[in-house]
DNA sequence: CAGTATCG
DNA sequence: CAAG
Protein backbone atom coordinates (compact mmCIF):
# COMPACT_ATOMS: atom_id res chain seq x y z
CA UNK A 1 0.00 0.00 0.00
CA UNK A 2 2.42 2.27 1.07
CA UNK A 3 5.26 1.20 -1.66
CA UNK A 4 2.28 1.78 -4.12
CA UNK A 5 1.85 5.20 -2.98
CA UNK A 6 5.72 6.06 -2.94
CA UNK A 7 5.82 4.27 -6.48
CA UNK A 8 2.85 6.44 -8.24
CA UNK A 9 4.30 9.89 -6.42
CA UNK A 10 7.57 9.14 -7.86
CA UNK A 11 6.22 8.89 -11.47
CA UNK A 12 5.75 11.45 -14.11
CA UNK A 13 2.14 12.63 -14.04
CA UNK A 14 0.69 10.68 -16.87
CA UNK A 15 -2.69 12.00 -18.21
CA UNK A 16 -3.83 9.42 -20.83
CA UNK A 17 -7.40 10.31 -22.65
CA UNK A 18 -9.24 7.43 -23.61
CA UNK A 19 -10.79 8.36 -27.24
CA UNK A 20 -12.97 5.55 -26.81
CA UNK A 21 -12.81 1.85 -26.70
CA UNK A 22 -9.75 0.78 -28.46
CA UNK A 23 -8.24 4.03 -29.04
CA UNK A 24 -6.26 6.24 -26.59
CA UNK A 25 -4.09 9.75 -26.09
CA UNK A 26 -1.17 9.31 -24.64
CA UNK A 27 0.08 12.62 -23.36
CA UNK A 28 4.02 13.51 -23.95
CA UNK A 29 4.89 9.96 -24.06
CA UNK A 30 7.69 10.41 -26.68
CA UNK A 31 9.33 13.52 -25.04
CA UNK A 32 11.94 11.07 -23.29
CA UNK A 33 13.01 10.54 -27.03
CA UNK A 34 12.68 13.75 -28.55
CA UNK A 35 16.67 14.10 -29.48
CA UNK A 36 17.16 11.06 -30.89
CA UNK A 37 13.97 10.88 -32.78
CA UNK A 38 14.32 13.88 -34.73
CA UNK A 39 18.07 12.90 -35.61
CA UNK A 40 16.48 9.98 -36.79
CA UNK A 41 14.45 11.71 -39.27
CA UNK A 42 16.78 13.66 -40.18
CA UNK A 43 18.98 11.12 -41.25
CA UNK A 44 16.00 9.42 -42.96
CA UNK A 45 14.93 12.60 -44.99
CA UNK A 46 18.52 12.63 -46.48
CA UNK A 47 18.06 10.01 -47.49
CA UNK A 48 14.20 9.37 -48.39
CA UNK A 49 13.82 13.03 -49.06
CA UNK A 50 9.91 14.09 -48.22
CA UNK A 51 8.02 14.11 -51.50
CA UNK A 52 4.13 15.06 -52.38
CA UNK A 53 1.98 12.20 -53.27
CA UNK A 54 -0.55 11.73 -55.58
CA UNK A 55 -3.98 10.12 -54.80
CA UNK A 56 -6.02 7.71 -57.61
CA UNK A 57 -8.02 10.56 -58.07
CA UNK A 58 -5.26 12.18 -59.46
CA UNK A 59 -4.91 15.19 -57.15
CA UNK A 60 -1.70 16.26 -55.10
CA UNK A 61 -2.14 15.60 -51.20
CA UNK A 62 -0.81 18.76 -49.03
CA UNK A 63 1.47 16.60 -46.56
CA UNK A 64 4.75 15.70 -47.26
CA UNK A 65 5.76 12.10 -46.81
CA UNK A 66 8.68 9.42 -46.66
CA UNK A 67 9.17 6.32 -45.25
CA UNK A 68 11.25 3.95 -42.82
CA UNK A 69 11.03 0.38 -42.55
CA UNK A 70 10.65 -2.61 -44.83
CA UNK A 71 7.63 -1.20 -46.02
CA UNK A 72 6.61 2.35 -46.96
CA UNK A 73 3.11 3.42 -47.81
CA UNK A 74 2.73 4.95 -51.07
CA UNK A 75 0.29 6.20 -53.51
CA UNK A 76 -0.25 7.19 -57.23
CA UNK A 77 -2.98 7.01 -59.90
CA UNK A 78 -2.89 3.15 -59.56
CA UNK A 79 -3.55 3.32 -56.07
CA UNK A 80 -2.37 3.20 -52.16
CA UNK A 81 -0.39 0.49 -51.38
CA UNK A 82 2.80 -0.49 -48.97
CA UNK A 83 6.21 -0.74 -51.45
CA UNK A 84 9.57 -2.27 -50.34
CA UNK A 85 11.28 -0.02 -52.66
CA UNK A 86 11.23 4.10 -52.60
CA UNK A 87 10.11 4.90 -55.93
CA UNK A 88 12.10 8.28 -56.95
CA UNK A 89 15.31 6.36 -55.84
CA UNK A 90 14.16 2.82 -56.26
CA UNK A 91 16.78 2.02 -53.42
CA UNK A 92 14.95 0.12 -50.07
CA UNK A 93 13.39 2.63 -47.56
CA UNK A 94 15.54 3.60 -44.83
CA UNK A 95 15.60 1.01 -41.90
CA UNK A 96 13.59 1.59 -38.71
CA UNK A 97 15.77 3.27 -36.30
CA UNK A 98 15.59 0.93 -32.66
CA UNK A 99 14.40 4.51 -31.40
CA UNK A 100 11.33 4.24 -33.31
CA UNK A 101 10.95 0.35 -32.75
CA UNK A 102 11.22 1.18 -29.01
CA UNK A 103 8.56 3.89 -28.81
CA UNK A 104 6.09 2.61 -30.70
CA UNK A 105 6.10 -1.15 -28.96
CA UNK A 106 6.16 0.82 -25.49
CA UNK A 107 3.65 2.83 -26.85
CA UNK A 108 1.41 0.32 -28.21
CA UNK A 109 2.19 -1.71 -24.61
CA UNK A 110 0.56 1.18 -22.68
CA UNK A 111 -2.51 1.29 -24.83
CA UNK A 112 -3.23 -2.54 -24.53
CA UNK A 113 -1.47 -4.19 -27.12
CA UNK A 114 1.16 -6.07 -26.19
CA UNK A 115 3.60 -7.34 -28.81
CA UNK A 116 3.63 -4.92 -31.56
CA UNK A 117 6.53 -4.18 -33.88
CA UNK A 118 5.69 -2.49 -36.63
CA UNK A 119 7.66 -2.95 -40.27
CA UNK A 120 6.62 0.66 -41.85
CA UNK A 121 6.46 4.29 -40.37
CA UNK A 122 5.55 6.60 -42.90
CA UNK A 123 6.25 10.02 -41.78
CA UNK A 124 4.27 13.16 -42.16
CA UNK A 125 5.64 16.61 -42.77
CA UNK A 126 2.69 19.31 -42.35
CA UNK A 127 3.28 23.16 -42.65
CA UNK A 128 0.71 25.46 -41.93
CA UNK A 129 -1.97 25.28 -44.11
CA UNK A 130 -1.12 21.81 -44.25
CA UNK A 131 -4.00 19.17 -43.55
CA UNK A 132 -5.26 15.71 -44.18
CA UNK A 133 -8.97 14.74 -45.00
CA UNK A 134 -11.02 11.84 -42.88
CA UNK A 135 -9.82 8.72 -43.88
CA UNK A 136 -9.10 4.90 -42.72
CA UNK A 137 -6.10 2.83 -42.52
CA UNK A 138 -6.70 -0.02 -44.59
CA UNK A 139 -3.96 -0.99 -46.62
CA UNK A 140 -2.25 -3.65 -43.86
CA UNK A 141 -2.70 -6.82 -43.83
CA UNK A 142 -3.60 -7.65 -40.20
CA UNK A 143 -6.06 -5.49 -38.38
CA UNK A 144 -5.67 -7.00 -35.42
CA UNK A 145 -1.98 -4.69 -34.82
CA UNK A 146 -2.61 -1.44 -34.15
CA UNK A 147 -2.21 2.42 -35.19
CA UNK A 148 0.57 4.47 -33.23
CA UNK A 149 1.09 8.02 -34.28
CA UNK A 150 3.53 10.28 -32.71
CA UNK A 151 3.34 14.00 -33.12
CA UNK A 152 6.05 16.55 -33.05
CA UNK A 153 6.28 20.01 -33.46
CA UNK A 154 3.89 22.78 -34.19
CA UNK A 155 0.57 21.63 -32.63
CA UNK A 156 -2.30 20.12 -35.04
CA UNK A 157 -6.01 19.09 -33.90
CA UNK A 158 -6.43 15.27 -34.66
CA UNK A 159 -9.71 13.76 -36.32
CA UNK A 160 -11.10 10.72 -35.06
CA UNK A 161 -14.19 9.59 -35.67
CA UNK A 162 -15.92 6.03 -36.19
CA UNK A 163 -15.82 3.06 -38.69
CA UNK A 164 -17.97 5.04 -40.81
CA UNK A 165 -17.45 7.89 -42.83
CA UNK A 166 -20.60 10.01 -41.91
CA UNK A 167 -20.34 8.94 -37.59
CA UNK A 168 -19.80 11.81 -35.29
CA UNK A 169 -15.61 13.25 -35.47
CA UNK A 170 -13.91 14.05 -32.52
CA UNK A 171 -11.14 17.12 -32.22
CA UNK A 172 -8.56 16.42 -30.22
CA UNK A 173 -5.75 18.73 -29.98
CA UNK A 174 -2.10 17.19 -30.09
CA UNK A 175 1.36 18.79 -28.78
CA UNK A 176 5.07 18.26 -29.02
CA UNK A 177 5.28 14.77 -27.89
CA UNK A 178 1.96 13.34 -27.92
CA UNK A 179 1.22 9.36 -28.92
CA UNK A 180 -1.99 8.42 -30.29
CA UNK A 181 -2.71 4.42 -30.50
CA UNK A 182 -5.65 2.93 -32.27
CA UNK A 183 -6.72 -0.31 -32.48
CA UNK A 184 -8.51 -3.80 -32.26
CA UNK A 185 -12.33 -2.10 -31.82
CA UNK A 186 -11.21 0.93 -33.05
CA UNK A 187 -8.51 0.29 -35.61
CA UNK A 188 -10.45 1.11 -38.68
CA UNK A 189 -12.11 4.19 -37.23
CA UNK A 190 -12.06 7.10 -39.46
CA UNK A 191 -9.30 10.05 -38.80
CA UNK A 192 -7.66 12.95 -40.27
CA UNK A 193 -6.28 16.17 -39.06
CA UNK A 194 -7.53 19.81 -39.36
CA UNK A 195 -5.10 22.44 -41.20
CA UNK A 196 -2.28 23.66 -39.58
CA UNK A 197 -2.48 27.14 -38.13
CA UNK A 198 0.90 29.52 -38.59
CA UNK A 199 2.84 28.31 -35.52
CA UNK A 200 6.44 27.69 -34.68
CA UNK A 201 8.58 24.78 -32.94
CA UNK A 202 11.89 25.73 -31.25
CA UNK A 203 13.43 22.80 -32.48
CA UNK A 204 11.40 21.64 -35.83
CA UNK A 205 10.58 25.24 -36.96
CA UNK A 206 7.28 26.20 -39.05
CA UNK A 207 6.39 22.38 -39.05
CA UNK A 208 4.66 19.74 -37.51
CA UNK A 209 6.76 15.83 -38.31
CA UNK A 210 3.92 13.00 -37.45
CA UNK A 211 5.54 9.49 -37.21
CA UNK A 212 2.75 6.61 -38.19
CA UNK A 213 3.94 3.06 -37.24
CA UNK A 214 2.36 0.30 -38.83
CA UNK A 215 2.41 -3.83 -39.34
CA UNK A 216 1.53 -3.60 -43.05
CA UNK A 217 2.73 -7.34 -43.47
C1' DC B 1 -12.89 10.69 -50.67
C1' DA B 2 -5.14 10.25 -47.55
C1' DG B 3 -9.25 15.33 -52.52
C1' DT B 4 -11.61 20.05 -53.65
C1' DA B 5 -15.46 23.24 -54.37
C1' DT B 6 -19.56 25.30 -52.90
C1' DC B 7 -22.71 26.79 -49.60
C1' DG B 8 -25.34 28.71 -45.30
C1' DC C 1 -14.90 36.76 -44.15
C1' DA C 2 -12.93 32.69 -41.73
C1' DA C 3 -14.20 28.52 -39.95
C1' DG C 4 -16.63 24.32 -40.53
Amino acid sequence: MITTDLFAASQPARRDEPLCDGAVVLRGFALADEAPLLQAIEAIATQAPFRHLVTPGGLRMSVAMTNAGSLGWVSDRRGYRYEAFDPDSGKPWPPMPEVFQRLATAAASCAGFAGFVPDACLINRYEPGTRLSLHQDRDERDFSQPIVSVSLGIPAVFLFGGPRRADPVRRVPLAHGDVVVWGDPARLHHHGVLALKPNHHAVLGDARINLTFRRAD
